[in-house]
DNA sequence: TTGAAAGCGCTAACAA
DNA sequence: TTGTTAGCGCTTTCAA
């Protein structure tokens, strides 16, 4: 095993404590006794025993992650950024996917709490609908951040891309080309994000003087494997002939292209499709696919950031709740321009 | 913070030894006494502090797992099944991505032994070529099992796909369906599983008494933004008419597909073309691409398995290597069919 | 079969 | 500015 501090003290002969306190930046030690204790730490090749540390001053310096699915790039980036910043803060990142399961999602929790985490990053799976389980865990002193797929009915720190604007934007691109008659393939109504972009569809219809219908709304999920055959019965069976679809997630967009490609219908010619999140499979569909994109690792970055606030807020516990939203912005292709 | 065992001893009226070896089971405690102690833990809720344990026993029951990218849906799907086994015998497992980077791989792998890891699961990059890294962490007593990417000169367990028998079997398939110049995509030739395939595709060949010619084998990487314009002029003008493609990966299968498409080449009729891997684009890409099919899960308890046994091998160090192979199937779709 | 006591490596109150 | 000392929660040797 390593070296010890009992070595160093040793070594540089003074006592335990000092080398303690010189390693951790204590201001009451001299400069000089500084520079000869890390030198002779440099030397061994110290590493602090980190359990040792932590059992004595119980901080872990664990952080916690949950994400429904590390398979989604997005999130895998999101991931990254957590890790850079995590590190140079001398954070463990622990990862956990929920794979869209509650009662995974919960699991999952209780094993962060019970293996010391001292915060988590959590991305909501689309089951989830109550908060006693995160509240259960914020109860244990374990702040929680939410990142991408939030909670609204929860009071803790959130980062979110802007969907709501997004949803418009991405809607106005579709009017913008002329269309008039656009379905949403909407996602699962738990998910805030899906009801924000909803949301965002639905002002930009209003804003141009479109009509809403109703029947133009679309329930699906949000992975290819989620899309049903019906949704393309439904959008060629509508009652005004469709000209544009906005989806609520690239895989659903992909699909919806794909599929109505095989019934014949010409994309962009007849009908328009833009997607959401820059998912690479957009790129390698005929025609590239038209989508918004969103800054994963800026908002994984946000995320840890806030969430390393929080705990090492020395128990003053802030009252308000924070809000972080990045952009997002639009990346026309050829399923809208071509 | 939660209850110790000490709580316990004063509730159940023993001593904290007894209550440690009643936890752990440990022979020399009556049955009445271990039942007594285990129900009072379970009505206190008793989480035992895993710190002070690891701090005691030295074991800390960490493992560690580097992969090259969270995205790739093989690589998240194997992590699943790592975590199951790994929780199910009380150890947590700690996610790094590399990003096919060696130097992040460098560092992973010390921040990973610094932070106690028992034991790591490693899949290397397409950049790692010495093993002078992983020896340094071995030395530490760290044993490291290589999972899906392994290096060829190095001794240590691997669990790998059937990369040679996949790579046959793909090319066979391709064969069985007419095609006489088959082009082999090929990836990076520093991973073992590249060389593999290309094997296997070299030996379909001369098993089915067709020639072999260098010129149709292409180098490329495994995902699709490296795949360069460049591949498709030399299909394009390759001195025999291409009319098969077997490619490493499924991006590279999909991207090749949809270009070739592109210049007005018709799959399958032109040329029948099959990828490597099951990534869910094969699904989205029309014609739908014919692929590998790997087990990723199955790939990823195999790995923690082994890595267990030997952390478990109470310092009976084996002397011999251990190398598991996953089965590989055959998926034919429309790429080939059609 | 159980208990007493020491100690893993680190930190921090207190004393000097 | 530095040292002494006690103790975080657990395991384990030794003694009973």
């Amino acid at each position: 095993m390593s070296n010890t501090i009992k070595d160093i003290a040793k070594k540089v002969g003074v006592s335990t404590s000092t080398v303690s306190r010189a390693l951790n930046d204590h201001k009451n030690i001299s400069e000089k006794t500084k520079r000869k204790v890390r030198k002779a730490a440099e030397e061994m090749n110290f590493q602090k025993n980190s359990w040792a540390s932590a059992l004595r001053t119980k901080k872990t310096r664990i952080v916690g992650v949950i994400v429904p699915s590390l398979t989604n790039p997005f999130f895998a980036r999101a991931i990254s950024g957590v890790q850079n910043i995590a590190n140079e803060n001398g954070c463990r990142v622990v990862i956990c996917q929920s794979n869209e399961s509650l009662e995974m999602e919960i699991a999952q929790l209780n094993t962060l709490a019970a293996s010391g985490a001292e915060g988590i990053l959590l991305s909501v799976t689309a089951e989830t609908v109550g908060s006693e389980h995160i509240e259960s865990i914020e109860k244990q002193g374990i702040p929680v951040v939410f990142f991408d797929r939030a909670l609204d009915n929860h009071h803790a720190d959130k980062v979110e891309a802007d969907d709501f604007g997004a949803g418009r934007m991405a809607t106005k691109h579709l009017i913008d080309r002329g269309c008039k008659h656009i379905v949403h393939l909407e996602g699962p109504p738990s998910l805030r994000n899906s009801r924000n972009r909803k949301e965002g569809y639905l002002a930009a219809l209003r804003e141009n003087n479109l009509p809403i219908d109703e029947s133009l709304i679309i329930s699906t999920g949000y992975e290819s494997d989620q899309f049903d055959e019906q949704i393309i019965e439904k959008i060629i069976n509508a009652s005004q002939k469709v000209d544009g679809i906005f989806a609520v997630s690239d895989p659903i967009a992909a699909t919806a292209l794909v599929k109505l490609k095989k019934r014949g219908i010409r994309v962009p010619e007849d009908i328009k499709i833009i997607g959401f999140g820059n998912d690479p499979i957009g790129e390698l569909i005929e025609p590239n696919l038209s989508t918004i994109t969103q800054m994963p690792l800026e908002m994984g970055v946000e995320a840890i950031n806030l969430l390393m606030e929080t705990m090492d807020g020395k128990g003053a516990k802030r009252k308000t709740v924070r809000q972080v939203y990045t952009e997002a912005s639009l990346l026309p292709r050829e399923s809208t321009i071509g």
